[in-house]
DNA sequence: TTTTTTTGTTTAAACGATTAAGCAGGTTGC
DNA sequence: GCAACCTGCTTAATCGTTTAAACAAAAAAA
């Protein structure tokens, strides 16, 4: 059973395509189409089950009603969190989601968008990758509509929806010193990406403002590829230091999930032997045996956003540069919880 | 900029957008271009950054290389890192994914299957939720190439690629058997899909078959949309019932969670309190305090072989129906470790 | 030299839609 | 009675490809 098409409908109905596609399209008021006939049309319309081929109409109208979605990695729940909320979103308004995770790697990042830039996506949802640069000033040029998501390049001018990072360590430092801890390590990611950065300056002025000296060996930064062996050392490194740490902060999900198999292995007590923040979000930090406490990203306002902000720029692409800077909360739980010990305050 | 056509690549070499097609496409040979004048369009090619448009391509050949993944949910670990293994695997073949999210509910399926037929994907991956057999038996009469993943009508025939459930429940019950236990319960979704009922089957006969009377009270079935209430009331009855089981199987991740959210709330101690096996596969159940021991299923198997499956038919629709169950395999921890007042073996 | 074959290229239809423009035939206005 | 306007429809171009078929010119065979 082939697909109909207008064409058959139009033969079945005696007319030509032009004035199916006006009925089928609600222009029959505008293009002054006989009554009998466009009732008629509807019918055949029904009966033949017509479902309009959308590469056709795509090619046609030069809009796609797609949009592309690079993320580093699906299977991580951060990022399936967001590509729901984007893929709920975008189906609101007829848009239709193409994911592609590319692992932080820029070149895969290169390889998804040339492959969603030739199947016409009308634009893209990115969460940008370390040195790929290139890429958003690639788009800039070729005019291609795009939004930056959770990551953006503070020296590249567009717009982005992101987390205020600073912000979200800043708390967290705060809470852990509040909650009578003064030995604080930070684990992230080795990169240049300015959320990764953002997200040890405010740990550091946290530090800084509540006269608390940082040491070096209490930042500990570890590669994204390496990043099962490297987390162990680290937490090996960051607990025989001279200073060490009463507690940690996780600048991602990954780092977290790493450093608590191990913190488990090596039987350490979660506070008590070493207080836990992290960034991220999923079950694993509730059902913790001591509950993690966690910076909450707005998830939801997140996508929504990141979607609407595409959508408009979609229809109208002179407005100008978007840019939101959205707030994390702390989700204060048992992994920073005051410390029994605690003197000071 | 726009972007650069067969058309202008024709113009600018003098030629027509036959030669340059035929050049682009490697067909210089059979249809005996000149090869300088070959050369000449590759190289103007390359100035241009020419990049086909596809949607021409796949409206002129019928094939988009697209296709559909109808999942559950895609912020569901499990489906996540299905969809991670097909993206993959689909896109060393040349492939794009689509997935979509259908929160188990046939309507939303159906949207989805309509949006992306009009979408021209090439075919589908499909799991299946409750009462979306006609969707099959539509995707069947319309001779769109699919594969079930996961889940299976066994009444229907269809290609499909799926765990044996029934072994992986078998298994799971003898392992609490031998390991002690022998009050067992169960929780499953309410639900007369195959895969299902198969979870619940094996366990039962687990039981059966080491002369262990089966209660109706420990077997739980719960609605998929209430869970989080449910699943509460379910526990307590199951706990509180003349017949208070000392370990349980859970037939779903979300059921899990769900559960243990629950248990800890309950301040049950796992396994003393109540053994755990669940189906599902994530983080939590190697950090949660007490290992959960689990059905792992062969997930990247599971989603590599669905993908092999479809393509293989898109390339020879005409072969015939291809089936596979294949082994879970149940990963031991804590969660069911041998009980320490065991008297039998 | 004429016919056939080969070579290199163009033409044009097709995929399935959209839509500006054209065209009869009927009404209305003056 | 003739221009102007409506009404209801068709024609044909277009989007960017692919590809069978046609074609002209040159080379080979007769």
């Amino acid at each position: 059973m082939k697909k109909a098409s207008l064409k058959d409908i139009a033969q079945q109905a005696g007319v030509s395509t032009a004035l199916v596609s006006y009925v089928l399209n609600g222009k029959e008021k505008e293009t002054r189409v006989g009554e009998a006939i466009a009732e008629k049309i509807r019918q055949i319309a029904k009966e033949l089950n017509y479902q309009p081929n959308h590469l056709a109409k795509s090619l046609r109208s030069g809009k796609t009603y797609t949009i592309g979605l690079i993320i580093a990695d699906i299977s991580n729940p951060f990022f399936a969190n967001i590509a729901r909320v984007v893929e709920d979103e975008a189906k609101k308004n007829g848009y239709t989601v193409i994911i592609g995770s590319c692992d932080e790697h820029a070149e895969k990042s290169w390889d998804l968008l040339n492959v969603l830039i030739n199947r016409q996506v009308d634009g893209f949802i990115i969460v940008s990758c370390e040195g790929s640069e290139s890429q958003v000033h690639y788009l800039k040029e070729r005019n291609i509509p795009f939004v930056l998501l959770d990551r953006h390049f503070p020296e590249i001018q567009t717009d982005f929806v992101a987390t205020n990072n600073y912000k979200a360590s800043y708390d967290a430092g705060v809470h852990l010193i509040q909650s009578g801890y003064s030995k604080i390590g930070i684990m992230a990611y080795k990169s240049n990406m300015y959320h990764m950065e953002e997200r040890v300056r405010g740990y550091k002025h946290a530090l800084r403002d509540n006269h608390i000296e940082f040491h070096d060996s209490w930042l500990k930064e570890v590669h994204f590829e390496t990043m099962d062996s490297e987390v162990r050392t680290a937490i090996d490194e960051i607990l025989a230091s001279g200073q060490r740490v009463d507690a940690m902060i996780f600048a991602t999900y990954g780092l977290a999930i790493n450093a608590l198999k191990y913190i488990n292995e090596l039987r350490l007590k979660v506070p008590s032997d070493l207080a836990i923040v992290s960034y991220g979000q999923a079950e694993v930090f509730d059902l913790y045996y001591c509950p993690i406490t966690y910076v909450q990203q707005p998830l939801e306002m997140l996508g929504k956003t990141a979607v609407e902000f595409l959508l408009t720029k979609l229809k109208n692409p002179e407005e100008g540069v978007k840019q939101i800077l959205m707030e994390a909360r702390l989700i204060a739980r048992e992994s920073s919880k005051a410390k029994p010990t605690a003197v000071g305050r």
